[in-house]
DNA sequence: TCTGGGGTCCTAGGACCC
DNA sequence: TCTGGGGTCCTAGGACCC
């Protein structure tokens, strides 16, 4: 019998700020952008949460639900280090962890009764009654509060997403066990829209199918979802009934490495655009070198004033790690895409189709391609030492003061 | 109300090849 | 004059997650 327990860390970013703030402990917090900026909320304390903001919400309208709501910028270093630290506590328990996010972390606990001693008593969900998953969830919260000091919450169950729902019910501080049979009486009543994968969209057609819970769910059959969603139909009637719709193996190879950034007010000035495109592409070419990757796609992106997104891409005979090659390639996409008419909200640039270490070239091209290698590396040296800002290519300084 | 930044995965159409 | 089927690569858009 498989037992999957999901760690889910509560108000993670926030939490950590109250390690080195104290006096943050039970007001209203918010971590992510500022009242007056351009941006959302990427952690809310449950203190702000009575206001009704919560993580993805515009700051601006959190500053106007709760006035008097701290705004704290984030320190997202900070975060890595005691995610890294709860990873380690977690390991101490088994040896398959997989942290899927900097705050949450999947153990499968099959088969560790042994090593923590089973409480085979059997009991309704959430009684706090039996199963050896449950003895070991209740020590790992204990280990990670007392070591830690960060709050957490813990679902146990036979799949991942009986699992990771029965963390996100139990939240805060809190440890849910979804005995074997009981999934559906637990994920029944339930509104579809907390079943992992299911978003505002699928929400929206399904709430106009008259499916509301995942107990209604559960009564359409296989074909009608597929008539509807076609492939992910499927996907949905097994979410339904609790079961798992991808396998999650360990797969560590990224994929992309992308930057982006939004104006604080749209822009029209096509040399700031251009300054814009250049340091994305140092900050693209940067990560590629550090970690040994070639990309051979690059992705530019662009939103406009009215929030539409437009996407374009090519691909390059050769990859590349070059911020000059990458510049230039997003440059002439960007050409492409923007007819100078529209203000531009958003800018970015993806890179993509990852390969490791260098490719083979042809002699003079390849020491042409040394020196280069050698001036970025170098510039990323000097960046390291004394920060992102500390060499940019002159194409990269804004066309006037910020 | 006015919507971040960093990702993954999926779909669909067209080009091109055999 | 009419017109296959399968496979791969590339591009664009979009849903979703934290």
């Amino acid at each position: 019998m498989e037992q999957i327990a999901h760690v889910d860390m509560d108000a993670f970013f926030v939490s950590v700020e109250e390690l080195y703030d104290p006096t943050l402990r039970g007001k209203p917090v918010v971590v992510g952008a500022a009242g007056d900026e351009r941006g959302v909320v990427a952690a809310a304390s449950y203190e702000a949460r009575k206001y009704g903001i919560h993580s993805a919400m515009p700051s601006r309208t959190a500053k106007r639900l709760c006035p008097e709501a701290i705004f704290l910028p984030g320190n997202y270093d900070r975060y890595q280090e005691w995610s890294d630290k709860v990873r380690k506590i977690l390991e101490r328990f088994t040896p398959i962890v997989q942290m899927v996010s900097i705050d949450e972390a999947y153990l499968d606990l099959t088969g560790t009764e042994r090593l923590h001693g089973a409480a085979p008593a059997a009991g309704p969900a959430g009684s706090g009654a039996g199963g050896a998953g449950w003895t070991i969830a209740q020590k790992i919260q204990r280990a990670i509060w007392e070591e830690t000091k960060l709050p957490c919450s813990i679902g146990v169950a036979n799949s991942y997403l009986v699992a990771k729902v029965a963390s996100d019910v139990a939240k805060p501080r809190g440890l849910l066990w979804v005995p074997a049979g009981a999934e559906a009486a637990f994920l029944s009543p339930l509104p579809v829209r907390r079943i992992p994968g299911i978003g505002a969209v699928t929400e929206k057609v399904l709430y106009a199918m008259g499916v509301g819970t995942v107990g209604e769910l559960a009564r359409v059959t296989e074909d009608q979802l597929v008539e509807a969603f076609g492939a992910w139909g499927k996907g949905l009637y097994l979410k339904a009934r609790g079961q798992d719709t991808d396998l999650w193996f360990v797969d560590e190879e990224q994929k992309s490495i992308s930057h982006e950034r939004t104006f604080a007010e749209d822009v029209s000035d096509p040399k700031e655009l251009d300054s814009t495109l250049a340091y994305l592409a140092e900050l693209v070419g940067r990560r590629l070198r550090e970690h040994c990757f070639h990309a051979r796609t690059i992705t530019l992106k662009l939103r406009t004033a009215e929030f539409r997104t437009l996407t374009r891409a090519k691909t390059l005979r050769e990859p590349t790690d070059l911020d000059a090659v990458i510049y230039e390639t997003a440059a002439a996409l960007f050409r492409r895409a923007w007819d100078r008419k529209k203000k531009v909200r958003l800018v970015g640039i993806a890179a993509g189709s990852l390969t490791e270490g260098p490719q083979q070239l042809p002699l003079l091209e390849a020491e042409r391609r040394a020196r280069q290698e050698k001036l970025a590396r170098a510039a990323d040296k000097v960046r390291a030492r004394f920060g992102t800002k500390a060499i940019r290519s002159a194409k990269t300084l804004p066309s006037k003061p910020r």
